[in-house]
Order: C-alpha cells, then sequence, then structure tokens
DNA sequence: AGCACGCCGACT
DNA sequence: GTCGGCGTGCTC
C-alpha cells in the first residue's frame, strides 16, 4: 500500500498546516480538496487536504494517521481554495479558520450519513436542464442596454447597476442571467442579497423566470440538513443559479459565469464578528480570479463602489426611471421642528398628513430607528439615569413588557418604582422609541388600525412575516418600525412614510454615518409610491432643514452628495482614499486593554504606516469588559497589508492574556 | 479555540 | 478529606 502525507488546514487559529500520514489504495489516491478525518489533540476533526506530500519535516513521534478520506465527494476546486486563500491573507488568519467554516457542518462531523444522504437524494434528481426563461416582461430602453451589456459581458466585467428603487433593477439582472444561462450550458449564477427573509419576494422571481433550472438558496437560517443538500447542489454543478447572503460567497460554484451582488451598499455583506470579511469585495475578487463578469447593483451605491465607478474602473450603467408602471419617485418634504413643534414626537404637518391617508383609506408609515419605549428612563429630582451596570450604555424602557432593558448585554431588571437614589416615584421616560410613537398614535387615531414592526414584536419565528402580511392584506392604517421595514417589501397602498429623529446620524462620531443614513432615507422612501399616484410623499421631520444631505435626499441627487462626500473623505484622508486597519483589546481593566495596544504599537518598525495612539472604544465597556482599539492607516492597500503580516507575527509572539483581534477594513470605528 | 493538566479555596 | 476555580501548554 503506497503511503504519503496529507497537507491538512483545520479549523484552528494556529497559523500552521498540520501533516498526516495516510495509507491508501493504489486505485484511490488522496486529492487536493478532498476532506479527511483526522485525530487532532484528543479531538477528531475534519480538515482540508491541501497538498499530497512524499516528505514530511514533523517528527515521526509526533506524525499520526490521517483516520478517513471523504472520497464520496468532488474535490474542491484549486479556484475555491484559492479563495479561501486569499480571504485567509487578506483578513489575517490561518486559512483553515476561513475554509472549513465556510463547509456546510454536516460535512465537518466525524459521520457521514448526512452526507450521503444528500448525495443519494440529489442523484434521483431528474436532470432539470431547460435554462429558458418563463413570462419575460419588456424592459424599457435603459433596462435592455443595461440587461445586454452585463449578459454579454466576457471576462472580469465589474458593472455597477445604479438605479433607483423601483427603476426595474431585478428584471436587469433575471434577463442578463437568462442570457447567461442560456450561452453557458453548464454556467452557475452567483446571486448575493442582504438578508434573504426580507426579500422573499426575489426567491419567487426566480423559481418562476426559470422553472427548468435548479435554483439552490444559501443563508444562515436554513435547517442544516437542507444547507448540506444545496450547497452540494451548488458544489456538483446542479443548481446551475445560488441565491443567498453573505456565507453563499464561499460556495463552491465549479461552474460560476456571473455574480450579482444586491443592494451592494448593504451593511448586511459585511460580517460583523468571528471573520470579519465583507461578502462584496469577496466577490470582486472572485469574479476577477475567475475571469467572470459581476454587477454590483443599488440606489445608492457605497462610496467605495461608487468613487470605482467614477474613476472608470467599474462600468456605470443607469436606469433613471423608475420602470413599474404609473409609479414616481415619491415628493420629499422637510417639516421643520424649530417651527412646527412635535407633540408626542409628531409635527402638525406629520398628523396632518397621516391623516389625509386614513380618510383616503391608505397606509402609511412612520420610521424610527429606536425600538423600545424610551432610549432611557430619568429622576427630575436628582438627575438619575438608567444606565446598564455592565456597559457603557443605557437601559431602555419597554413599557410593554415592563422591563429595562439594556440592547448590549441584554440584562433585563422590572422597572423601578421610585428612584434608586433618592427614592422619588416620579420617573421620566426620556426621548422615545418605536413602543412610544405605537402609544401616542393610538391615542391620536383611536380609530386607527396600528402596527408596530421591530425585533421586539417579531421574537418569535414566522412572526415577521406574519406582520408583513397584515400589512399587505390592508389591514393596517399606520405602521411603526425601525429599520426592518425600510428593506425589500413593496407595499402597494403605502402613500406616505414619515420619517422621526434622523438628525443624530448627521454629527455622528462615525464618519460613514451620513453615507448610512441617505442610503437609509432612500431605501425608505422608496417604500412609498410605488403604485400611488402622484400623491405619495416623504415627509422628513428635522431641526436641521438647510442640512446638505436632506437637500440631496428631497433631489433624490445621489450624485451630488457622494461627490460631496467623496470630496470630503479625500481632504480627511479616510476611505476610499486611505486604507484602514483596526487592533481591538479586551481586558476586565481598561488600563490592561490600553497597555497591550500600547505595546503592539511599539513592537514592530513601521515605515509607511501609521498607528495611532490607542483608545478607548466609543461603548467603552460591554458585559463588564472593557475595550480599546488602535487605528492603522496608509494610503497603499500592498504597504498595509505586508505590514499587518508581520505585525501580527509579533503580536502572537507578545503571548499576552489579553483578548486581542485584527480587523481589516473596519467599519465602524 | 478546545481540551487537558495542575495547584490552591469552601463544602457535601 | 473532595469539587472546582482558571493559569499555561499543546495540538501534525
Amino acid at each position: 500500500m503506497p503511503v504519503c502525507f496529507l497537507h491538512i488546514a483545520l479549523d484552528t487559529p494556529l497559523d500552521s498546516l498540520f501533516d498526516y500520514r495516510w495509507e491508501y489504495a493504489p486505485e484511490a489516491p488522496p486529492r487536493v480538496g478532498q476532506l479527511a478525518l483526522v485525530p487532532f489533540g484528543r479531538r477528531e476533526v475534519v480538515g482540508l487536504i491541501v497538498e499530497i506530500r512524499q516528505e514530511t519535516d514533523v517528527p515521526v513521534e509526533k506524525l499520526k494517521d490521517a483516520l478517513a478520506v471523504r472520497s464520496q465527494l468532488e474535490p474542491l476546486s484549486a479556484e475555491w481554495i484559492a479563495l479561501a486563500g486569499f480571504a485567509a491573507d487578506y483578513y489575517q488568519r490561518p486559512l483553515g479558520e476561513v475554509a472549513l467554516p465556510g463547509l456546510p457542518k454536516n460535512l465537518r462531523l466525524e459521520s457521514t450519513v448526512n452526507l450521503d444522504r444528500a448525495i443519494k437524494k440529489l442523484a434521483k434528481l431528474e436532470d432539470a436542464h431547460d435554462a429558458a426563461p418563463a413570462n419575460v416582461p419588456l424592459l424599457n430602453a435603459a433596462q435592455h442596454t443595461a440587461a445586454d451589456a452585463i449578459g454579454q459581458a466576457h471576462g472580469f466585467a465589474p458593472t455597477l447597476l445604479y438605479g433607483v428603487t423601483g427603476s426595474g433593477k431585478t428584471e436587469v439582472y433575471l434577463q442578463a442571467c437568462a442570457q447567461v444561462l442560456a450561452r453557458a450550458p453548464q454556467g452557475q449564477i452567483l446571486i448575493l442579497v442582504p438578508e434573504i427573509n426580507l426579500t422573499p419576494q426575489l426567491e419567487g422571481n426566480i423559481r418562476a423566470r426559470f422553472p427548468g433550472v435548479m435554483l439552490a438558496t444559501l443563508h444562515s437560517s436554513l435547517a442544516e440538513g437542507e444547507r448540506m443538500y444545496n450547497w452540494l447542489a451548488a458544489h456538483t454543478g446542479r443548481a446551475r443559479i445560488v441565491l443567498g447572503t453573505r456565507l453563499a460567497i464561499l460556495a463552491s460554484l465549479p461552474h460560476l459565469k456571473l455574480i450579482v451582488i444586491d443592494e451592494e451598499h448593504d451593511p448586511s455583506y459585511k460580517q460583523q464578528e468571528g471573520l470579519r470579511y465583507s461578502a462584496r469585495d469577496l466577490a470582486v475578487w472572485r469574479a476577477r480570479q475567475l475571469d467572470i463578469p459581476i454587477v454590483l447593483g443599488s440606489a445608492t451605491p457605497s462610496l467605495e463602489t461608487w468613487h470605482h465607478a467614477q474613476s472608470g474602473r467599474y462600468r456605470k450603467l443607469e436606469l433613471r426611471e423608475r420602470a413599474v408602471k404609473d409609479a414616481v419617485l415619491p415628493r420629499v418634504r422637510l417639516l421643520d421642528m424649530e417651527k412646527d413643534r412635535p407633540k408626542d414626537g409628531l409635527t402638525s404637518g406629520l398628523v396632518a398628513a397621516l391623516k389625509a391617508r386614513m380618510e383616503r383609506g391608505e397606509q402609511s408609515l412612520l420610521f424610527l430607528n429606536r425600538r423600545g419605549y424610551a432610549p432611557v428612563i430619568s429622576c427630575d429630582a436628582c438627575g438619575w439615569v438608567s444606565e446598564c451596570t455592565r456597559c457603557t450604555s443605557f437601559m431602555v424602557l419597554h413599557r410593554p413588557e415592563h422591563r429595562l432593558r439594556c440592547h448590549h448585554c441584554s440584562l433585563e431588571l422590572r422597572i423601578p418604582r421610585a428612584c434608586p437614589t433618592c427614592g422619588n416615584v416620579d420617573l421620566q421616560p426620556l426621548g422615545r422609541g418605536t413602543q412610544r410613537v405605537e402609544e401616542g398614535l393610538q391615542l391620536m387615531f383611536p380609530e386607527a388600525r396600528i402596527l408596530r414592526i421591530d425585533a421586539d414584536s417579531t421574537r418569535r419565528k414566522g412572526s415577521a412575516q406574519a406582520a408583513f402580511d397584515t400589512v399587505h392584506r390592508g389591514e393596517v392604517d399606520i405602521l411603526v418600525g425601525t429599520q426592518m421595514v425600510a428593506k425589500g417589501h413593496d407595499f402597494k397602498r403605502l402613500t406616505l412614510v414619515g420619517i422621526l429623529n434622523p438628525d443624530t446620524a448627521l454629527f455622528s462620531q462615525d464618519y460613514r454615518a451620513s453615507e448610512r443614513l441617505f442610503a437609509q432615507l432612500m431605501q425608505v422612501a422608496g417604500r412609498a409610491g410605488r403604485a400611488g399616484g402622484n400623491h405619495s410623499e416623504v415627509l422628513i421631520q428635522t431641526r436641521y432643514v438647510q442640512h446638505p444631505l436632506y437637500s440631496a435626499v428631497m433631489k433624490h441627487d445621489y450624485d451630488r452628495f457622494a461627490a460631496s462626500l467623496l470630496t470630503e473623505r479625500r481632504q480627511a484622508a479616510l476611505p476610499p482614499f486611505m486604507y484602514q486597519a483596526l487592533l481591538r483589546a479586551e481586558a476586565r481593566e481598561l488600563a490592561l486593554a490600553l497597555e497591550f495596544l500600547q505595546q503592539a504599537r511599539d513592537c514592530v518598525e513601521h515605515d509607511g504606516i501609521t498607528l495611532n495612539d490607542p483608545i478607548p472604544m466609543t461603548m467603552t465597556r460591554v458585559h463588564n469588559v472593557e475595550r480599546a482599539q488602535l487605528l492603522v492607516e496608509s494610503n497603499s492597500r500592498p504597504a498595509l497589508q505586508a505590514f499587518l503580516k508581520t505585525w501580527m507575527a509579533a503580536l502572537r509572539a507578545l503571548k499576552s492574556r489579553v483578548k486581542w483581534s485584527l480587523e481589516v477594513d473596519p467599519v465602524d470605528i
């Protein structure tokens, strides 16, 4: 029996690969890209074979035998391993920590029964390779041009599809997909969306359009068995279209010919824990690697993408008109809160507009990005406020639940009867969240059917969908919601969108806040006027009617707004003109975290790289852990990458007991 | 990260 | 006398 050494990536923070001895039958040699079950310490784990070696440097006494090779599965392609390898290098993590969590859990179990079951089930499936689209609607001229440009593109062709809500971007994607499917008999397409649960229509649209083609979805709320099956359908090439959230960027797609990123600016493409990758950025890399086209669609592109489109690195295709019949862009008006003082959070202008909708039997949406009843309660007598004991934050009043709740560590308390410091029984809620707005509205409009949709009202599985169905059936007059209501859903009877207090984002420490606010306002605005004729409107309550962000929103003028933001960013040397990484440290004592960061700052040479002073994070304490950070900047991406690599090695060598992590291209600073 | 081993405090 | 706290050491 021949013997070789398998060089294997394992899901561990250790920055090295591991060799195992493997004795195999000559007719079934192991292959790179296969998975293997191996003993690791006292455990047995599944790893990825990255190399087959005839020799090893590992001393014999350490070397162990692999337990099994998963030969029933086609190996992962060299391209897929290269993608995981790129992500690992770029985000400064070991290969195994990227590659293995990117696979369905069932593939990483000791037992292969689930895998074998999925293989069997897939084999029974009849071959469906009729890529002909059904019920193809006519496109307007701009859509037609865009669909052809994408569908006919060859080689790496990154394209920004820029079009307002309702301009028919989805139809462009679908018709471009049809062209690719028709041209490439095996070809696969990857479509990424921000959150699949919020865009249920798209999946239905794709299935209806391509009834003869297998579609597989990949997202985090799939059951493991389903995820295994869908992943396998993609991996074997059976699924021609894969629709998924950011995690689907690591799907194995051997015949990938086109990538579509819908709402490319959406923050949920950025993973915010563990490996903090940007699915959008990885998608662009993947498209370049495979030399295939990629479409980035948005009404409010990220400044990174917009910058590339302006500089000509990405092609820009624009859809100017709304493609939905009769739909016009809603009129946006500002309600000056300095002149029209709000009562119960609502200006008289907004109340009048709500009333008019009620009388006409139309729906209204009030958007407020703050859940709970009030963000804090306080004591007028002594100045006490409801601070969280574990976090640098306030405890939010949730009145229906009779609770104070910290939104950062989930600490819950009963509402105190009296002030804990002075005994005053008259504690006042300050500010307002969706619950309080709902309450005020109900008093103002006793007849109205009011529904609140936020993370609290939709805790149970399926309740969000049920709530949205109620709105669609027309059983709601006024909808109050957080950003949950801003995405995806078309509310046919909705003709008024009121935006309650967007001003805080105007003066945020986070320089990305205004970019996000603009996108969010445009997105919520898009909920109105889809079929509302010409009286659909968006009312924004603000104290800053002169603010340029609002003027841009009123004119639906993303171009000008983006241009001014880019000028600011260039002058302030911020992304996309600067490349950043963030070293975070957490400890029981803030001083320990800061001390570690200072050590990190001093332990290496850094020519051409700026290491800023370590500072406590804005929210210093969360769940009794103190946090601090150090921002690293460079105007050269390769220089930053090279520095980070040597820095990581030096940091690991410090062997500090402080918990630390590095984020490349951070979004929240 | 897991998962062990290892050496000091409060309890069935 | 043990159960268990988390320090530190290792994983081919």
